[in-house]
DNA sequence: TAGTTATTGAAAACGGTTTTCATTATCAAT
DNA sequence: ATTGATAATGAAAACCGTTTTCAATAACTA
């Protein structure tokens, strides 16, 4: 199921012509790596991408896909997120193919579960606390990180 | 004023007896450590720690910082957070001295600002969400981050 | 097609954190 | 107080995800 939905290639399709207007090129290693973001709905880490990309193309370097995962981030195609495991996450930034959501994280076997229920009720708050924020401490907020740690179902009963 | 008022030697006071109950010696580097920790209402790095420590013990290694620090998280005295400048803060946790708070985190200089506004409004749509989702996923909740990213005024104007 | 230059891969460097291990200090029992 | 078992320590080395270096290569422009 994972490769076979609508959401295949959606990087690649919709970003490609943004990615060259930024005055980059478009290489073989780009692609690939945009290929196994768009195709994925997990929090990939940069060895995650480095081993799915190796198998098509082994000569791929990591440094590569640290880079281009720097390059996609900056350009806001992708978002670095930090579960306290010791390595960075990335995901599709919001957009058509991707919902506002957040994030459950289990303190034991560190997985991650994605949610996004409550964001309505998320948001009243939410903009009533950007809102006052800014104003008092002369703060341009861009975005937030909701996450609640605690532990799954699975490393309860073990 | 750091150094003056009631929260003072708060972590020796209040948890020296806590420390010895759960079989820890207390030792010279622990309190020093540890009276650092009460003193500061910042969010400091463990070299931050160190350095301080330092001053007054200087035969205190690192190392038994980042031990000290990791003992003083697990047993819920403090909390460590990341703000993604790659290096772990460390605050003390809620309690009679520390409000439940959140924080600012500006993307340019990484200067945190810490709040304690909208905590109600937060709390009930916390409550409703931890419930909702709790039975939801079957994930026992245990606590909660919300960061909020931006820039700051200073960073804005220069 | 050629030339400019962005991009690449391999290896080395980096930096915060953790581990190792012999030494030292703490605490309970005397 | 003294002793003895052992938890805690500091210095150095190891660790590991990430970044930098640099010569070779590939992508776009003219």
């Amino acid at each position: 199921m994972q490769r076979g939905g609508g959401r295949r290639g959606m990087l690649r399709r919709g970003w490609g012509g943004k990615f060259k207007e930024c005055g980059y090129r478009m290489t073989v290693p780009r692609k690939a790596i945009m290929d196994v973001l768009g195709d994925s709905d997990k929090h990939l880490s940069a060895e995650d991408i480095y081993l799915t990309v190796h198998r098509s193309y082994p000569n791929v370097g990591l440094t590569t896909v640290y880079r281009t995962l720097e390059l996609l981030t900056d350009m806001g195609m992708i978002v670095k997120f930090d579960f306290g495991d010791g390595r960075a996450r990335y995901e599709l930034a919001e957009g058509p193919d991707k919902k506002h959501h957040h994030h459950l994280i289990c303190r034991r076997c560190k997985r991650i579960i994605e949610y996004t229920e409550f964001i309505d009720e998320e948001m009243d708050f939410l903009n009533r606390a950007e809102k006052g924020l800014s104003e008092k401490y002369k703060f341009d907020i861009k975005g937030h990180v909701i996450h609640f740690y605690g532990i799954c179902d699975k490393c309860r009963y073990k």
